[in-house]
DNA sequence: GATGAATGAGCGTTCATTCAT
DNA sequence: TATGAATGAACGCTCATTCAT
């Protein structure tokens, strides 16, 4: 049994997902979550407030994703293919979602609410290329935190490319990935 | 003197820019426009129809900008970092409008006329990447139509998070700049 | 034919009579008005804000009742009467209206309006009493602006109090106007 | 320490002054009473059967501050002038509400209601009429039960016009009041 | 008695769209 | 073409009321 304030942000995932979030109601949310439409605003003051939320559990989703994905003692380059596999599908499956929160949201209002919502999975990237460091495998000037945000913003963006302008075509998605595992690669400096 | 459309065009800039595309009115854009609410209707059918214009005005003023940035004759790595000079200063001033143009605007709708609108950024930074092959200051392995775009998104993505997580200090923006030079230098596989 | 902001005014009148202000919706405004639910917005941005125009009209129908009721040439002492007569006819008429009017609406904001509105009716019952006094009809000491405030204070008080106490009562409304009749003789030093 | 249900009168009292009859709601009420949103149903089946109550506390504040004011032994005429300064007082400092309790409140519903709860103050008005009558101080042919009436009838009009009007000026108000009360001294045809 | 989270009918308000001028 | 007053369907949101605890 979840809670309200559960079912309001999964019932808005999921609509926000089939209808799009301009055309979505409040009145689909409280549908789907089978709440009252008063009690939405017991926990929201409007639609957009929701988005934070969201955020949040897209960010768990993706790093539950990654980790799942990652085969534990791998090599890197093997890992970083996971990796981007991994954030394609969930681009992929949740993009026009995801688009909206990478995007900022188009209103500012939101905006310190996502460095604090995002900092898991920078946590996560971080982590995942400082091993990579320490032993060798990347270059030595790379600065991690910096780059775990390049790499998260190129692998997104590459995803969303693939959606936007080749949506028919699956092959067009691996061809995709192997560019972007390739530039990363150089770009990481990879020495194995 | 401008023509209604051009009007038109440019005040929905302006207002998007102000209370981004959920919260702008066709009201809005007629009274900055400065013409009757009927009038619109004469040019496009709806407040999204006009986002292609929009995108097409973006990609122009993205161009210009960076043709103006770019010293010609200069080396490869200093016109690089020009390009992204230049893709910063657009990025922030634009952001808003241009997250939405990226990231497809969440309705799938007009999705297809993006690429064609986007198509001559593309084909600049093809042709740009295209010399420095020839030149064979970057790696012979790049395949410079994908790499354009991985590297549009690169930079764009960075210059995002600048604006994201950083917009008080302005340090931060030529730190992450020379941050994605480095990356960009290392994935492009630069030899110089 | 009406113009729109006239029949919303006349609409407003009638359906605070018959449901009083608490109870009526502006959609039963409209419908009385015969006008589009959105119509009423390009006129007032809401129902209570219709009350200064109403009570225009309430002065304009007052002061018309009093001027038909008056005989010409009559005494004093029964143009009185018949000044009381009519208030008491159109505060009975329209108690619901006039005592919101009377008592300020119980909001604030609209007061500083309501001085101008009652205006008329404070002058015609100023000069009513200025040409008594000048042919020495009523005591000298009379100061016929403030009283002529004091003076219609006490006959709509009286009028609503029989509405009040003894609104079944029809001859309890003649031994009230009596009353105040009597007040006012000695309260304004008739001597005739 | 105050039971639930003067708690709740006296929160209503609070708040419908602040905002006005219309513009407050139940939770306003419970808020200020600090007690939970469904006691307030234990006690009163709306917000306006609170009136009644309200009513009560008001007769009885206006009955003590008229009461305070007089002075035992005092001739008439000085006596006239501190009940007139009493009720002007309170008139004043809680006009919203008493406008609406005076005016019948613009529903129907309770005014039978007020008839009782207002007697005490009526009955007050009449037996210091009386008093007078009987000394002879004020003419014999007042009926003093109606004319109790008509007395807080215009000397409530008459304070409620002193804050319409002339809200910012201090010294109308005691030119309102001596013009009552002369007005009154006619009117009642005292002979001292 | 007391609570306050939950309810949902109902209302205010908006705003894209039309069309007579 | 251009206008902008008028429209009314559609939606956000409120808030009196209930009821399980």
């Amino acid at each position: 049994m979840m809670n309200k304030k559960e079912k309001i942000v999964h019932a808005a995932i999921e609509v926000f997902r089939e209808k799009g979030i301009e055309k979505t109601k409040i009145s689909d949310i409280v549908k789907i979550a089978n709440i009252a439409q008063g009690t939405f605003y017991l926990y929201f003051p409007s639609k957009l407030s929701v988005m934070p939320a969201i955020a949040e559990v897209m960010v768990e989703k993706t790093i539950t994703a990654v980790k799942n994905e990652v085969q534990e003692g791998a090599a890197f380059t093997v890992k970083l293919t996971q990796v981007i596999d991994a954030i394609f599908k969930i681009t992929c499956d949740y993009r026009e979602i995801l688009a909206l929160i990478y995007a900022g949201m188009g209103s500012t209002e939101h905006i310190k609410e996502w460095e604090t919502v995002y900092e898991p999975f920078y946590s996560w990237i971080s982590q995942f290329l400082n091993e990579a460091k320490s032993s060798g495998v990347i270059r030595d000037s790379i600065h991690v935190e910096r780059t775990s945000k390049l790499f998260i913003g190129l692998v997104e963006s590459a995803a969303e490319q693939v959606y936007l302008y080749d949506s028919k075509q699956d092959d067009q998605a691996s061809i995709q990935k192997a560019e972007v595992l390739e530039f990363l690669k150089y770009g990481l400096g990879i020495q194995e």
